[in-house]
RNA sequence: GCUGAAGUGGUGGAAUUGGUAGACACGUUGGACUUAAAAUCCAAUGGCCAUUAUGGCCGUGCGGGUUCAAGUCCCGCCUUCAGUACCA
């Protein structure tokens, strides 16, 4: 009987979902395990053979959990809510929601073929109304709460509001705006519910405010940090303006310290980790309040300017301040002398884009303002300049610039012949600043002298309190995150307006569904699409979305609304990492309407055990998933407030590129790979040129030559493309009119050569190489088994199709050990001493890998056992029935048939695990390596129980040793059991 | 610049954590089977030298060091990839 996989993985595929075969309940006697996988978006290019790698990871970890005896969630859903169904939608006009079910259908189609083990009635979709109704109820929860700082946790807004009734707000220490200014209960009191309102928004975790945003006019939307690379956008490469919008956000920054501490405490890699600290970019140091002279003329009011500092200590060495051109001081305190120069420095920095500024480092630029400032100690005048080195969205905006300890105050004052006082002991600043505060010695500095860095700092921050000009304090650079979005396909906001003031939509009301629109586009007021739907309102009396047209204001909730009770919704949607932030747990419960999931549920799979993904949600969704977590920690909600005990970042698998070229002069002509690489190389250029002129008939002396990528399906294993498929492919990509040259030998055979390299696997680089293709020629256990075999899991490695034949024929071998020629060979003989050693080897390999998530070396093992079982011609049941288990996590439809054929009823899946025995792999004798000063080198067998001393005694005696020694007698023999033996002379 | 990861045959990668480097696989070469191809099987395959067999020398990015023993540990460099950055 042959190996006919493609039948017996159909089979198989089609038994686990008749029979829910990994259905995973929400009791159990045995013990828990959640095995994750990071949902995927969707997309209409459906899955390329490098998406997997994840699942197929983690499927293997799941299945080998089910033989070990654990109660294993195993999930799959879909991140569906995005960009480019809504893209598709405006070019097509087709509804992103049918769209993203026929992509879902695709996606489904081929994660089924690969055979994992998801528990399929777990589904979620981000994009379904029954789903989103609890990402709509978080935000609701986040909108009614505050982060009381003292207790450092969330609480109910209630809470907040009863302590301002009672005391206002002077002694509440809370995560808030820095602009809430100080009231007393009285106070409180008196306002009116609408100023109430807008400084309880000050105080929310999610709250609307005026922010400056990176808004991308093409994509017509705001994206956060994350989103944006190198200064343009992270889908499509658009370019991002800053600017200022009323936008809800997330007030994340409440959670910095917690989500930096919560690191220690989970098992994730360090380099996620370090990414994850650096975007939190915890700071410690002070704040120190400088003093603005007033100027001689005008009177000015005393204004005082604050910065923050990570050295304090080096305060005496201030030689000026530096305020960013943005900063809101500089227009009240620039003297009418320097009035022109600073607005003309201020317009050239406005001019210049975040881009040009990044690019843009080594040039110093900034201006004097003409005003000082008075330092807290020596009550000495300091100029205050404006340059573009100070960010104005960091710290206060402002720095205390130390030229001798800074490298960039340094290089400020430098150019613009600002002193540089030397605060140092013991270093020299002639040319560059000392910016090691490790081994800092503080001179001319008053009462810091002699005194390092860790002592001066804490002097100075008394001094500073008692002047009341300052105290220590941590920064975070860490943001709150914009969380509206311009845009369609997204979670509506349960929020309506009145009166301009935003109010939450009871929870019993929702989902708030998302309505139907005429276009996807901004509204021609430019408003975001849901300005489009003509019913999109919201009826306090009857509780439900009604249209537009009853409601009387377009955007605020006006007074008018009230008599009607009719309230316009907010228009904006919520971004993508919005329903990502709560999947996980929705999975443990998702069916569930009337909570977000039971106690019952949380209680019993708790958190996440085995998270795999990849690392480019380091900063984004790996975030703010653990901030939402957090909360609902805080809220009771959830047993742990972190999610994910262990997180694996699988590497990429990339896609090995064909390129031909293009003669820029001669667009017509493609000149081959083989004859670029003759071109290229000086020997041969001459006569690569020549063969090219038989062509193009022209007196071409010097081309320049660009890739064009050829698809690789048309391309062979010796990167040849034969003469039907040019055809083909020139037919494919409207090519027909290009001519090929070739060098003479490959126009002899009819071929072209191309030439190789490794880029991201992507559509637009024809590299892509289809699952689905793989799957009907060597089946998705060869698939599953060579992914992992390609390297380790977290690393970058390229595909390459034809290295599949290795894992394939390893799978026909070891159909072979079940079937030969004449049929079914299991018997129940007797296993042999070799085949029990094979067996126990091969368990312990398989255990110890797995658990190292190290999966590559598995497929190794199995193909050393599969191989010493053919030559021991082992055909016993003993060996064969327990061989199946230990591969059955890596090719389960293979294992499965197997399984079947030795007679089983059920499923292999939850079979237990293979017990390893040690004392199949004891030997009495072990060969010990034996060398002379890494000189000579022979192989001696001895008894394993044999003492130091006698190995020692036996090897000196043994013939050998002796012929090898020549009489010279040895200094030291090196002994250690078991493993080797040195002499040495 | 900082942070993290990594450098091993023609290629992907192993190496029980200090103990015979190159497992396993691809590729290549030779052979068997076949009318032929495919498939399958067998053998060789780090480099150099020797060959009548047993062999010998050099080899894990580079330069040092520790050790009986280093791909692995220590010091100093180089290179590549990823993340991040006028962060005060």
């Amino acid at each position: 009987m042959r190996y006919n996989f493609n039948d017996i993985e159909a089979k198989w595929q089609a038994y686990w979902a008749k029979n829910e075969t990994f259905k995973a309940e929400n009791h159990s006697d045995k013990p828990k395990y959640y095995v994750l996988d990071m949902f995927p978006y969707p997309s209409g290019a459906g899955l390329h053979v490098g998406h997997p790698l994840g699942y197929i990871a983690s499927d293997i970890y799941a299945r080998y959990k089910r033989h070990q005896g654990f109660n294993v969630l195993h999930p799959q859903g879909y991140d569906s809510f995005g960009l480019p169904a809504e893209q598709y939608a405006i070019q097509t006009g087709q509804h992103p929601a049918i769209t993203t079910e026929e992509n879902i259908k695709t996606y489904r189609r081929q994660l089924d073929q690969i055979g994992f083990s998801f528990d399929w009635s777990r589904e979620v979709r981000t994009s379904d109304p029954k789903y989103y109704k609890w990402t709509q109820w978080i935000f609701i929860q986040l909108f009614n709460s505050w982060y009381n700082k003292k207790e450092d946790k969330a609480e109910d807004i209630s809470e907040l509001i009863k302590r301002f009734e009672a005391e206002g707000n002077a002694g509440v220490s809370a995560a808030c705006d820095d602009a809430v200014a100080t009231f007393t209960a009285d106070e409180w009191n008196a306002f009116s519910s609408e100023q109430q309102q807008r400084i309880l928004l000050q105080y929310r975790l999610t709250y609307l405010a005026e922010t400056e945003v990176n808004w991308c006019p093409a994509l017509g939307t705001v994206l956060a940090n994350d989103e944006i690379v190198n200064g343009v956008s992270e889908r499509g490469g658009h370019p991002v303006i800053r600017k200022k919008m009323t936008q809800w956000s997330m007030r994340i920054s409440a959670y910095a310290e917690r989500l930096l501490q919560g690191l220690e405490t989970i098992d994730w890699t360090d380099s996620l980790k370090e990414s994850q600290r650096n975007w939190i970019g915890k700071s410690v140091g002070a704040r120190v309040v400088f003093p603005v002279l007033p100027a001689e003329q005008g009177g000015q009011e005393s204004l005082v300017i604050s910065v923050f500092t990570t050295r304090p200590d080096t305060i005496f060495g201030v030689s000026f301040m530096t305020l960013a051109p943005e900063h809101e001081l500089v227009a009240q305190i620039t003297t009418p002398e320097q009035k022109a120069e600073v607005e003309a420095y201020i317009a050239a920095t406005a001019r210049r884009s975040e881009r040009d500024r990044m690019a843009d480092v080594k040039t110093v630029t900034g201006a004097f303002t003409g005003a000082y400032a008075e330092h807290p100690f020596t009550r000495k005048p300091i100029p205050i300049w404006i340059g573009d080195y100070v960010l104005a969205g960091y710290g206060t905006g402002a720095v205390m610039s130390v030229p001798c300890g800074d490298q960039r105050d340094y290089d400020f004052a430098k150019h613009f012949n600002i002193p540089i006082p030397n605060i140092f002991e013991g270093v020299d600043i002639s040319k560059e600043a000392f910016v090691d505060k490790e081994n800092t010695i503080i001179a001319n500095s008053d009462f810091l002298n002699g005194l390092n860095y860790e002592n001066a700092t804490r002097k100075v921050i008394e001094a500073l309190e008692h002047l009341g000009q300052g105290e220590g304090k941590t920064n975070y650079r860490l943001r709150d995150a914009v969380f509206s979005r311009q845009r369609y396909w997204g979670e509506p906001f349960p929020v309506y307006y009145v009166n301009g003031m935003p109010q939450m939509i009871d929870a019993q009301y929702l989902p708030i569904t998302l309505p139907e629109v005429e276009k996807y586009l901004p509204t021609e007021t430019g408003e975001p699409p849901l300005g489009n739907a003509t019913v999109w309102s919201w009826d306090t009396i009857n509780h439900k979305v009604v249209s537009n047209a009853l409601c009387q204001s377009d955007s605020s909730g006006s007074a008018e609304d009230a008599d009607n009770g009719v309230y316009p919704l907010e228009l904006n949607t919520m971004p993508g990492w919005a329903g990502s932030s709560q999947y996980f747990n929705r999975y443990m419960d998702p069916h569930n309407d009337e909570e977000i999931f039971s106690q019952e549920a949380i209680n019993y799979w708790q958190q996440v055990d085995l998270y795999i993904g990849g690392s480019e949600h380091a900063t984004g969704h790996l975030l703010y998933s653990r901030f939402w977590q957090k909360f609902m920690f805080d809220k009771g909600l959830v047993p742990y407030d972190e999610y994910a005990k262990k997180l694996i970042n699988q590497g990429m698998i990339l896609g090995t590129s064909a390129f031909v070229y293009r003669i820029n002069e001669k667009p017509d002509f493609f000149i081959s790979g083989a004859l670029y690489n003759d071109y290229n190389n000086p020997e041969s250029k001459s006569e690569a040129l020549a063969v090219i002129r038989q062509f193009t008939g022209d007196d071409l002396t010097d081309i320049q030559l660009d890739p064009i990528h050829v698809d690789v399906k048309f391309v062979n294993s010796s990167d040849e493309v034969d003469a039907s498929g040019i055809k083909q492919w020139m037919k494919d990509y409207n090519y027909e009119h290009v001519q090929f040259i070739g060098t003479e030998e490959e126009s002899k055979r009819g071929v072209i050569r191309v030439n190789r390299d490794v880029e991201k696997m992507s559509k637009s680089k024809y590299n892509v190489v289809n699952p689905d293709d793989i799957c009907l020629q060597y089946g998705a256990d060869s698939l599953r088994l060579y992914e992992m075999f390609l390297g380790p899991l977290e690393q970058y490695k390229p595909w390459n199709t034809a290295g599949i034949t290795g894992v394939h024929s390893f799978l026909k071998k070891l159909w072979r050990l079940y079937y030969d020629d004449s049929g079914f060979r299991v018997t129940d003989s007797e296993a042999s001493k070799a085949n029990l050693k094979t067996l126990h080897k091969t368990i312990k390999k398989v255990q110890e890998d797995i658990e190292n998530f190290s999966f590559n070396t598995t497929v190794s093992t199995f193909m050393i056992a599969v191989n010493e079982f053919t030559s021991q011609k082992c055909n016993s049941r003993e060996i064969l029935s327990p061989l199946l288990i230990l591969v059955s996590p890596y090719a389960p439809h293979i294992a499965e048939e197997l399984w079947e054929a030795l007679g089983h009823q059920e499923s292999i899946s939850t079979e237990p695990f293979p017990i390893f025995e040690e004392k199949h792999l004891v030997e009495s004798t072990k060969n010990y390596p034996i060398s002379f000063n890494g000189k000579f080198r022979f192989t001696l067998e001895l008894p394993l129980d044999m003492s130091k001393e006698a190995i020692e005694a036996t090897v000196l005696a043994h013939q050998k040793t002796q012929e090898q020694l020549q009489g010279r007698t040895p200094k030291k023999v090196i002994v250690v059991p078991g493993k080797i033996v040195n002499i040495v002379g």
